[in-house]
DNA sequence: GACATCACG
DNA sequence: GACGTACGTGATGTCC
């Protein structure tokens, strides 16, 4: 939403960073009770932001408001004189991890939080203001900043805050004995020691204001210096003249920058409560929240109180397995109850007969409070049967009945005050759920280690307990076996289970205390925190709702795919000359080009023939047996993959299917979903789409897709900040035609397909880091040809090139890049020779994009569930930028309208995007049609 | 278990 | 100047 800015319009800019420094100074080092984050400062800046939101009434009130931050690191001043500010003072070790979370802090109260590198936020402050005084409104710049000064004048004026007093012309004339159009000529000549500008030596703001006045202006006064009376400010000025004229550059405040934002962007909006509020608590800070949620009229939320601090170092306790406690009855079991109660935490592992959570059987529970101290709890592992065929029915001895073992750890598992650890929560989370318990809070190390390491490594327990903790787990597959005589974990003697089950959990916990404090270390708290951990009850919820699967469908078109694919391959072994095996490349191979003898090299490391679709496709155009072999291998693949391995998935009590969504499948931050994946169902060709008609809404129901438009380039255009795609998507132009038009100069109107899918070609190319041999292969042209249209593209879109490089060279610099919301992917091939090289750079280059896609829509399913509790309507599936839901046809108007709204909304207000985001919608009895 | 192929965004 | 190249996934069948 943006708004003209002109007369009656009243802008506050605020100085954040003069308000951090006075918080920090102002109050005592204060920490995070539960994990020892600096927080002073965010503490102070929070209580300023909330008195100054709670002044903003009455008449002064702002229309538009931002708080301007300094960006890190050199601005152009130190171009102009490297020793600027070279005297500062560094910033405190414990204030630095508090800059991030002050701008959190300033989005979370749904104010505009403004930065640019290579400027200082004086610098920015002045272009608005000046902007806002050429539209005839009034700007309040709330700082005591004298170097701001300059700006007051024409509707400009300054507020100190913590004095509340206004500060004018006259205020200025009061300060600097000169009215603000000379305040950097007199700046110039005392220069300022804080900043380290230097100035005319001996000459302060008085003698200064004195020559100003008397000369005019600083230029005069320069030119005429010799005139001057006394001897040694003459001889000063003369023999300064150079180091006066620089230091006037570094005062004089640039008024001209260029911005990707209008001040009509900085409309004031109120707070979010459940953002606000959800901030100050996730900060800890008791008092303000309860205040902050008074003034909003809202429930407080609740703020935990941690438990004692963690105990010994991790390194101090070795592992050992026999240390491990087998829990066999409910007195057993019981201190350990107590002691998680005090402790106000436990790692907990359950253990079960396989990996389909929709089916298996809860066999056991493993927890552990302190590192070395873990128990296991089997449950129902089965008695090993005399003949030891088909194990027995029978309960192996040694074990607490799983009705009284649930009964007494329930009340623990769902306690709010004591945080349950695990290890891929969401499947123990679904098992659980099975049993009645909804186990929450919690925290999942392998999501931790996912907003730590993504990119680095996978994050599977096996491989973060070898790399992190020096010591390889007890492996399973001696336990269970392999192959056909694999058995399953309720059939493991107990004696071995307990210290596999029980490592299981020490590791998890030991994990856990490593990783936490290294969360915040790496800024990525907020990363695990809103991006990562809230999404595990709405993945849980709707892999365990599913969707449902006409067997049927399914099933004639498998019979109908078959008997297609025998009449091919009858063609096919006929224009061959022999029978041979269609399905397998290298026989194909050896038909193609040995014995039919068809142009086309060997390709691959192994010398096999390569037989890919564009291969066969260029191959159609000369004989008609790689155009058969081609139809065969769609079906082959439809059947296959999709009619015959979905039905398999089909599960028997719900009759849906219930794919798994592993949620660091992806480095981009992107899921994956498997067993089975419904992340790749056919739509691109008519047959494979009609696949979909299978998946169907219950009686009375209907399917509801809603799929993001365009995202990628939408978030390509924000951060490369192409003003010509931004107007084009605000325009709701059709985004390829566009770029065609731009880079070819044909108009809209003379617009045909084949010019607009080369142009839709090079937009996607540029996403995944464009090389003129690949778009030459897509788009099938020689590869000269290709160069051309992307040179002339980074010529149309120059931002392009711009971001592109400082997104390579900010993988270089830190090892990863990071999307909007402040996701880190890490590039550890990003400084590789050779091709190994080309590939990082595109990874890196697409990976903020790509990325920053999958935390927007990550947001809007975190907040789906809330948003649609009040309707029938639940959420099925996602699809990347796709939402799939299942709603009772009354209902399906409201569920668009809201579900819409989430997603279009869900970037903000962490992230303003420059673009909208539209969100389009389909509906019908089955994916087919809703699509 | 590696490889080739192909389904999706 | 040459290198090989679009980004991110999962499932299937062949072949060793």
């Amino acid at each position: 939403m943006s708004t003209e800015f002109g007369k009656g319009c009243h802008l506050h800019l605020i100085d954040g960073s003069a308000f951090i420094f006075r918080a920090y100074h102002a109050l005592p080092p204060l920490t995070r009770k539960s994990d020892g984050l600096p927080i002073g400062a965010v503490a102070g800046f929070c209580n300023m932001l909330q008195r100054y939101v709670e002044g903003n009434t009455g008449p002064d009130a702002p229309t538009h408001v931002a708080v301007i931050f300094d960006h890190k690191g050199k601005t152009f001043r130190n171009d102009l004189y490297d020793l600027y500010k070279a005297n500062r003072p560094p910033t405190p070790e414990d204030l630095r991890p508090q800059f991030p979370l002050t701008r959190d802090a300033t989005r979370a109260f749904n104010i505009a939080c403004k930065e640019v590198e290579g400027y200082e936020a004086d610098d920015i402050m002045a272009t608005l203001a000046c902007q806002a005084r050429d539209a005839g409104g009034r700007c309040t710049i709330i700082s005591s900043d004298k170097d701001l000064m300059q700006l007051v004048g024409g509707g400009v004026e300054m507020l100190d805050a913590m004095k509340n007093k206004r500060i004018d012309r006259d205020g200025v004339i009061e300060k600097f004995g000169v009215g603000p159009e000379r305040v950097v000529d007199v700046q110039a000549l005392a220069g300022d020691s804080v900043d380290n500008v230097p100035g005319a030596p001996g000459i302060g703001i008085k003698t200064a204001a004195l020559l100003i006045n008397e000369y005019g202006d600083l230029e005069s006064l320069l030119d005429r210096a010799a005139e001057i009376k006394q001897p040694k400010r003459r001889q000063t000025l003369i023999d300064n003249r150079a180091q006066i004229e620089m230091s006037k550059t570094l005062v004089q405040l640039d008024c001209e920058m260029q911005l990707d934002f209008t001040i009509g962007d900085l409309e004031v909006r109120d707070p979010e409560p459940e953002v606000l509020l959800g901030f100050l608590a996730e900060m800890e800070f008791r008092t303000l929240t309860k205040r902050m949620a008074d003034q909003l009229g809202q429930e407080p939320p609740v703020i935990t109180e941690p438990a004692a601090v963690a105990a010994a170092p991790i390194e101090a306790v070795p592992f050992d397995r026999d240390a491990y406690t087998c829990v066999t009855s409910a007195e057993e079991l019981q201190p350990w109850i107590d002691r998680i109660q005090q402790r106000g935490w436990v790692a907990v592992d359950t253990e079960t007969t396989g990996l389909d959570s929709m089916v298996v059987d809860l066999v056991g529970i493993s927890l552990c409070i302190e590192p070395g101290e873990a128990c296991y709890i089997p449950l129902t592992h089965r008695a090993a049967a005399a003949d030891d065929l088909f194990g027995s029915d029978e309960l192996a001895e040694g074990q607490m009945p799983l009705a009284i073992a649930l009964e007494m750890l329930k009340p623990v598992l769902q306690d709010p005050a004591i945080l349950k650890i695990g290890q891929n929560m969401k499947y123990d989370a679904k098992i659980l759920h099975r049993y009645g318990v909804d186990i929450a809070p919690i925290d999942d190390t392998m999501l931790m280690s996912y907003a730590l390491h993504g990119g680095l490594h996978n994050h599977g327990m096996d491989t973060l307990s070898d790399r992190y903790l020096d010591h390889t787990p007890i492996p399973i597959k001696p336990l269970l076996g392999a192959g056909k005589s694999a058995i399953t974990f309720d059939k493991v003697p107990i004696s071995d289970a307990v210290p596999y089950a029980a490592e299981d959990a020490d590791i998890t916990l030991r994990l856990w205390q490593l990783f936490k404090p290294k969360l915040h270390l790496s800024q990525v708290t907020t990363v695990y925190e809103t991006l990562e951990r809230p999404l595990i009850p709405v993945l849980a919820t709707m892999e365990m709702h599913g969707i449902k699967v006409d067997r049927d469908t399914l099933s004639r078109m498998s019979n109908a795919f078959a008997q297609k694919m025998a009449g091919l391959e009858d063609e096919i072994h006929a224009l061959a000359g022999r029978p041979f095996n269609v399905g397998s490349p290298k026989q194909l191979g050896e038909i193609l080009f040995d014995e039919m003898g068809l142009e086309g090299g060997k390709k691959g490391k192994t010398g096999a023939y390569a037989t890919g679709a564009d291969i066969l496709e260029d191959l159609a155009g000369t004989h008609d047996l790689p155009a058969r072999v081609l139809d065969w291998r769609q079906l082959s693949k439809l059947k296959s993959t999709y009619t015959d391995a979905l039905q398999d998935h089909i599960n028997a009590d719900t009759g849906r299917v219930h794919t798994s969504y592993l949620q660091t499948g992806a480095n981009t931050g992107r899921m994956a979903s498997s067993d089975p994946n419904l992340q790749n169902i056919p739509v691109r060709s008519e047959e494979g789409r009609r696949i979909r008609e299978a998946f169907i809404a219950e009686p009375g129901n209907v399917l509801l897709s809603l799929d993001y438009s365009q995202i990628e380039l939408r978030i390509l255009a924000h951060v490369a900040g192409i003003d010509t795609l931004k107007q084009a998507f605000a325009d709701g132009l059709d985004i390829h035609a566009m770029t065609a038009s731009e880079m070819f100069g044909v108009s809209m109107d003379e617009m045909t397909p084949d010019i607009r899918r080369q142009a839709k070609a090079i937009n996607f190319g540029v996403i995944y880091g464009i090389s003129g041999f690949g778009l030459a292969r897509n788009l099938r042209i020689p590869r000269a040809e290709a160069q051309g249209f992307i040179n002339r593209y980074f010529e149309r879109f120059p931002g392009i090139r711009t971001y592109m490089d400082a997104t390579v060279e900010f993988a270089k610099e830190h090892g990863y890049v990071q999307t909007l919301f402040g996701r880190r992917i890490h590039t550890p091939e990003i400084a590789a020779k050779g091709p190994r090289a080309g590939f990082a750079k595109r990874a890196a280059i697409n990976a903020p994009i790509q990325g920053t896609a999958a935390d927007v829509i990550r947001r809007a399913m975190i907040r789906m569930p809330d948003a649609i509790a009040h309707l029938p309507a639940r959420m099925l599936l996602q699809v990347h930028d796709e939402l799939l839901f299942e709603v009772p046809e009354a209902a399906v108007e409201e569920t668009i309208a809201t579900a819409k709204s989430v997603m279009e909304n869900a970037a903000d207000p962490a992230v303003h995007l420059d673009v909208k985001l539209i969100v389009d919608a389909g509906r019908g009895a089955n994916w087919a049609e809703a699509h």
